[in-house]
DNA sequence: TTTGCGGAAATACCATGTTGCTTGCCTGAC
DNA sequence: GTCAGGCAAGCAACATGGTATTTCCGCAAA
């Protein structure tokens, strides 16, 4: 059975006449006759009840009738449905996001992505690096927004820039060091470092090793978190000081006072990175509401 | 677009893979390659990304895939459906009948029936014998159980007797032929008739009037009501007599005395009438039924 | 790094089957 | 008898599906 003889069927059954029906499907008459005949052979009961002058539904070609419209329209629909995803106007995008580096920039971008392409379900996911890399191999995310990770870990895949956030020194408030309008690391050295844990951010142990190693230290680990916000909080309770993105800085009020380092480390790049072999629509158009939306990419 | 491409899409979405696909649907490899590209040029979006190694579906191909199979599915349980149809096991079925005349044996054949085809919907109308004949013809209904109807109008319509009933005298209790064993139309001739109304029941006006002219007296029509139950009341608040069906006997109570006519009137023939050349599976089984279901056929 | 090799899809080309057309016949209604 | 309409037969064209072949890319070994 294929979906022509549904349309010939259906077409016979509401003019009642299989000449009209032939003369609208722009075929002859005795194909519409046969295709109907094949069909009935196939289902194994009569659709019509033929007399020499015309034809009548019977009750299951009644039935059938109806069905046979709802199968027509359904894969019309579905053609349609499928085609608004392909160009990009609705469906589902996965988006992994680092939360304390796009704490600013992705309610902005949510906004405006959502503004303009409102049958789109972002499904927002808060992954670590690591994790983000992996899931854009496998698919399951279209796009994450984070660090930019190094050049090594780029392979087959784009990045774009959205933002820097210089690195600055969290510190409670009532810190002996809270005072400093700004800090070397040297004077970090020693001090309780409170970090990103060494699992799901190997490649943060490694960059502040370097950076402690420059001047001829190390980093005095005290504790390691999942977050920003652990981080956060941990400092607060004055376990210790951290070095983080001044992105925290708007989340963060009064709780821990942010100190910048002197002299200033290389600023952290965030943007999107994707697949580069990933052409799905919905994914470029993400990634071009997050660059068009301007967001300030200077250091802060 | 054919169920034969979605059927092609659907294996090979499944397999992610196009000879295995080919291997479950017994064809070639190419040609699965070619249904599927050419489903993609007419839909006008590729369903599939491509690599030398394997192909994955697009995001516009997994939605198309999960409508794809709701079409084939839908597509078969159409036919599933129309054929249960056509098979008599489920459907619909239009029967008309006079109420009067169906007091006793509609609520039994109705039993009969619903419990050997739960699944079937049984219309019940309410119709007088001339709706009953032409709605017949024009198929809104499929059966009518009602008195059988004269030759002359017998015309393409087959008929099965169910039942008799002797025409009975309907007189109000305090009447003062209440207390008669028997009456002779002579009788029944000066007292006022109620009676059908001659708009519905042209065959009962002309058929009480052939009985009178065979005595040589005139139907003294008093009354015309629309079915049974108007006559018995009107008896019953006597306003004259009736002539009805001896079926009436069980919901006329003590309302009003059924008194035998002597000498007796051919009884009524009540049964089942459908057309000759509707073939519908289900109006057989509703006939046979009714048949089988053995009522007694000896007037009352 | 380069070079085969292997697996898988795409392409080319051909045969067959199916669709659809034309013609002609049959039936029943007017 | 004529006409409308459906059906059957025969034929042409086209689409499907098969076989053989090519291409593409990943992978392993030199």
């Amino acid at each position: 059975m294929e979906l022509r003889h549904l349309r010939y069927f259906a077409a016979v059954a509401e003019e009642e006449n299989v000449s009209r029906a032939a003369l609208k499907l722009h075929v002859s008459q005795p194909g519409i006759s046969r295709q109907i005949r094949d069909l009935e052979a196939e289902i194994g009961f009569p659709l019509f009840e033929r007399s020499a002058k015309a034809l009548r539904l019977t009750a299951a070609g009644k039935v059938f009738l109806t069905e046979a419209w709802e199968v027509l329209l359904h894969a019309t629909a579905a053609v349609k449905k499928a085609r608004e995803v392909a160009k990009g106007r609705s469906g589902e995008i996965h988006v992994g996001y680092a939360p304390s580096l796009t704490v600013q920039i992705l309610p902005l971008l949510l906004r405006a992505f959502q503004g303009e392409f409102p049958q789109v379900r972002v499904a927002l996911h808060d992954l670590s690096s690591e994790e983000m890399l992996t899931q854009l191999g496998s698919r399951k995310l279209q796009v994450a927004l984070t660090v930019r990770p190094p050049a090594k870990l780029l392979r087959g895949l784009a990045f774009v820039e959205l933002a820097r956030y210089a690195m600055v020194v969290a510190v409670a408030p009532g810190h002996r060091l809270a005072k400093l309008k700004a800090i070397t690391l040297a004077q970090v050295a020693p001090e309780p470092l409170i970090g990103l844990n060494r699992k799901d951010y190997p490649e943060y142990h490694a960059e502040t090793k370097k950076l402690f190693a420059a001047i001829g230290r190390k980093p005095n680990f005290a504790e390691e978190h999942e977050g920003g916000t652990g981080i956060v909080a941990a400092v607060e309770a004055g376990r210790g000081l951290a070095l983080v993105p001044s992105s925290l800085a708007c989340i963060v009020g009064t709780r821990v006072k942010l100190i910048p380092l002197k002299p200033a480390l290389p600023p952290i790049r965030m943007g999107a990175l994707w697949l580069k072999e990933n052409n799905a629509e919905l994914m470029k158009k993400f990634v071009a509401a997050a660059t068009s939306a301007g967001f300030d990419s200077k250091p802060v």
